[in-house]
DNA sequence: CGCACAAATCGTGTCGACACAGAAAATACA
DNA sequence: TGTATTTTCTGTGTCGACACGATTTGTGCG
C-alpha cells in the first residue's frame, strides 16, 4: 500500500515522459495486482501522489483503458478492469492460437539476434524457477514469450499477444500468491524446446509445442480456479 | 478539405462527449483518407475547427495512437500514421486469420439475433454493391464482418479483426478511387456462403469459405497494388 | 419510522494560459 | 555564395481553475 518510491519532489523528469512515466507505473501497479481489480482510481489523489498534474494522469489512464487495464465510468471513476473469470474461456482460445502463431512466425521469420534475445529471456525465465520466485518467473515468462512474438515480425499478433500475456499476469500473480508456490521445473524445458523447434526452423514442430505448452498453461490455471472455487465455497 | 459539418458555435453537446465526439470525426476522417497518411495533426487549428479546447481533443489523439491510426512524434507533432506498403504481408497474414477464426467461432457460437444482424449488413453490402458505390461498399463490408465477428464472442479477436479491418478499409479506399471501380458480385454471393456455413453451424466450411474470402481480397489488393506500382515508375 | 425531496459534496470533463523543445528564419562569418 | 550560429516562431506538454454530473448527506412531510 506504500507508495513505492516518493518522487521528486518536482522536476527531474524530463519534459514530455510524465504521461508515459504515470503510464509505467500505474501499468506494473494493475498487473501485479497492487491495484487490485475494481478498485477506484483517483485521479486527484495519484496526482498528489506522484506529484503532477492531473493532465498527465489523464493521458496515461485513457492508454490504459485502451489496452483494457482500466474501465472508465463516464463523470463517475475509473476503476481497475475486473478480472472475469467467468469469460476465461475467450482467453485461453486467444492466448493458445497466439502461442502457435507467434512461435510458428519466429520458427519461420527469426535472425540470430532474435534468438539471443530469447535464449536471454529463458535464462532469467530459469533463474527464477531455480530460485523458486514466483513473481519473478511470471515476469519473465511474459518477456519470453515477447521476444518470441517480436522474432515473428508481426505487429499484430505481437500487440495481441503482449495484451494477452499480461492479462494472464495478473491471473496467474492473483493464484500463485494465495496458493502453491511450488514452480514446475518441467516449465524451462517446455521452452527449451520452443526454442530448438524455432532454431531448427521446424514450423510444424514449433507449432505442436507451443499448442501443448499453452495446453498445460491453460490446464493449470483451471485447476487453480476449480481449487479457487472450492475453497470460496466451504461446505 | 472543406469542414464536413460546421459544430454549433458552443455546447449544445453533452458533457463528456467532447472526446468521443472528436475521436469519431478523426477517426472516420483517417480511414476516409480525407486525413491523408503522413498529414501532420495541428493540435490547435482543430481546436478552432471543432469549437472546443485542445484537452478533449488530445484524448481523442491518444486514443487513435493507441490504435496505430495516428503517430506521435513526441515534442514534436502527431501524424496519420502511414501505409506501409512494404510491410503488407503481416497484415495479409493477421486478417487471413481472423477471418478465419471469427468465422469459425460465428459458426461454433452465434445466436439467432446474430444471424438477423449479420444478415441486415449483408443486406446493405449487396445494396452498395448494386449501387456500384465504392466507399459504401468498403464500409459496409466491414460491418458485416464486424458484426461475424462479434457474434463469435471473443473481445480479442472481436478487437485485432476491428482494427485490421480499419486498416484495410484505409488501402482499399486508396486504390477503389483511384483505380477501378468496378465492384465484384462474387463478393456478395460469398458473404453468402459464409452466412449459409454460419447458419448451419458447419465449423470446417465456415472456416473454408473464410479463408478462400480473405485469400481473394488480398489477391485483389496485390493486384490493385502492383498495377499501382507500374504505375508509380513508369518507363 | 420511512420516504420523497433538497442541499452539499465529491470527482470528473473542459477550459485558458504558460513553459519548454524542436524547427525555421535570420544573421554573422569565411 | 555557402556554412555555422543565433534568434524567432510554431506547437506540444503541463498546469491550475472552474463547471457540471452523480452520489451522498441532510431535511421535511406523511
Amino acid at each position: 500500500m506504500a507508495p513505492p518510491s516518493k518522487p521528486e519532489k518536482s522536476a527531474e523528469r524530463k519534459r514530455g515522459s510524465g504521461a508515459q512515466y504515470v503510464y509505467n507505473i500505474l501499468r506494473n501497479e494493475i498487473i501485479d495486482l497492487t491495484l487490485e481489480p475494481g478498485r477506484p482510481i483517483d485521479e486527484i489523489q495519484l496526482s498528489e501522489r506522484l506529484q503532477m498534474s492531473r493532465t498527465p494522469i489523464r493521458e496515461a489512464l485513457v492508454r490504459l483503458a485502451g489496452e483494457g487495464l482500466v474501465t472508465t465510468l463516464p463523470n463517475r471513476s475509473t476503476v481497475v478492469t475486473n478480472i472475469d473469470f467467468l469469460n476465461l474461456h475467450p482467453f485461453f482460445d486467444a492466448i493458445t492460437l497466439m502461442y502457435r502463431v507467434t512461435t510458428r512466425l519466429a520458427a519461420d521469420a527469426h535472425k540470430a539476434s532474435d534468438l539471443e534475445v530469447i535464449r536471454a529471456r529463458q535464462a532469467e525465465f530459469a533463474e527464477a524457477v531455480m530460485a523458486q520466485d514466483a513473481l519473478s518467473m511470471i515476469a519473465t515468462n511474459r518477456e519470453f514469450h515477447a521476444a518470441i512474438a517480436a522474432a515473428g515480425r508481426n505487429h499484430y499478433y505481437e500487440a495481441l499477444c503482449l495484451r494477452l500475456l499480461d492479462e494472464g499476469r495478473r491471473i496467474l500473480r492473483l493464484y500463485y500468491s494465495s496458493f502453491d508456490d511450488r514452480l514446475p521445473r518441467e516449465y524451462v524445458d517446455e521452452h527449451e524446446g520452443l526454442i530448438a523447434a524455432i532454431e531448427a526452423r521446424d514450423i510444424a514442430r514449433a507449432d505442436e509445442l507451443a499448442s501443448a505448452h499453452a495446453d498445460q498453461i491453460v490446464a493449470q490455471i483451471r485447476t487453480m480456479i476449480s481449487r479457487d472455487t472450492r475453497h470460496k465455497i466451504p461446505l
